[in-house]
DNA sequence: CCCTGTGAAATCCTTCACAGCC
DNA sequence: GGCTGTGAAGGATTTCACAGGG
């Protein structure tokens, strides 16, 4: 049972959440930042860099929610879970709400990813510039394939299979992201494990078995397509 | 307000569903299948491909959780909402299970789709052998870049941007694919929209605005990231 | 007066537990 | 006896509406 966090990257994702904690009681809030809110605080921080970029060094709840797509009250809600961070009357601080979330986060300095199985999608991910500019590495892309070795992609050599705990120890990586195909997902996924990796970001079609306490997340194209299939029938049917 | 009913493909979703529907009452279900359940059909019927695959005639509610990574009464909670589909004291007959389950998401003959945006992302998703094989079909390839025009990709030769009205309309083609830069995301969504399209899949990272009765998904790949970041920074701490 | 922060209500989703059928 | 189908209970999330501070 338990197939610890484990979810798809899509709705739901209902952790039951350890409840626990440390015993001790910290604060009143700190612990246990509800699910769907942790879920759309990157979506909030994307839209803060884009202000701040822009030069807006303020925004309300409302504006900030017409950029994410989410209605302002569940904003200000989500908000509420990390502290007081806002002016009333006023609104928010962008650099200051900015810097509060990635804090939450986690990603005030660049976290070191792992990318197995470099075929078109390990390309596209390890070209992918928007992993370092959100507060990730790709610190080691490794393939299968020994073609593929020794090959450069986004300006990292390919290593072989062989590397996986060598590099995952050595450079103390905690993320992992697999792209590989779906027969060799579980095992890739089994050797990350054993070497530390404790996150992981599958797009290989599986259902990854992981030990309790490893988080994996799922992205599958198809997937998304027949739930927007199914919507399009609907559509077609009420037309 | 009302962003109509677009979300990130990542948890939550809750669209507030327009409830609606004819005003004939139909059946008592058959109306209304619960946004989380819709996201996990699709999950179900790879899974019972697989097991099909192998052979495999009949299975339990437990045996196919298992395969999937729910638990077997959200997975027969879910089921009940398409139907009694099983038999008690036995399982569900996979064959079957899996037509209606095709069938309910609307997969049961090609959907086409368009991909625009042909750059390592959209390479990888042209190439992408799971849509052909799970309902879809990769119609039309389209690239604002005039050096990529007519280079193949997939099988496809890719068209410019000035052919978007034309195919989307000929092809009738109601599900499109963005995968450009961020910058040109909305443009293209405006044209798609305009051509007929009623549901998108968009990997650009920005949030986008369509008409209401438009579906949009979106998949954001350093958010999926992020969200492991906040959990895997929570076990740190508590190590 | 404006906008945040938040209890309380409403809604949605999951889990439990068992009746009902094979 | 085993397994599905489902009301009812329990949680989680969203929305409402307003108190409270600038």
């Amino acid at each position: 049972m338990s197939p610890a966090r484990a979810t798809r990257g899509t709705p739901e994702q209902g952790l039951p959440r350890p409840v626990a904690g440390r015993s001790d009681g910290s604060d009143a809030r700190t612990r246990g930042i509800p699910e769907a809110t942790v879920a759309r605080l990157p979506v909030y921080l994307r839209a803060l860099v884009g202000l701040s970029e822009r030069g807006i060094g303020t925004c309300s709840s409302e504006e900030l929610a017409a950029a994410t797509g989410v209605n302002s009250s569940k904003l200000r809600k989500d908000l509420s879970y990390l502290g007081s961070y806002g002016t009333r009357g006023v609104g928010y601080d962008v650099e200051y709400l900015r810097y509060q979330i990635a804090r939450e986060i986690g990603v005030t300095q660049d976290l070191p990813v792992v990318i197995v199985g470099i075929g078109n999608l390990g390309h596209a991910l390890a070209n992918y510039s928007g992993f370092s500019s959100r507060g990730f590495r790709i610190v080691a892309l490794l393939d299968a394939d020994p073609v593929r070795v020794g090959e450069e992609v986004g300006g990292l050599p390919i290593g072989g299979l062989d590397d996986l705990e060598d590099i995952v120890t050595r450079e103390r990586i905690a993320i992992g992201v697999i792209a590989t195909p779906a027969a060799a997902a579980q095992e890739v996924c089994d050797r990350l494990v054993g070497a530390g990796v404790t996150s992981i970001l599958n797009f290989a079609p599986t259902v990854l078995a992981v030990p309790d306490g490893v988080d994996v997340r799922k992205v599958d194209l198809s997937i998304e397509l027949q739930i927007l299939a199914y919507h399009e029938q609907r559509k077609a049917v009420g037309a």
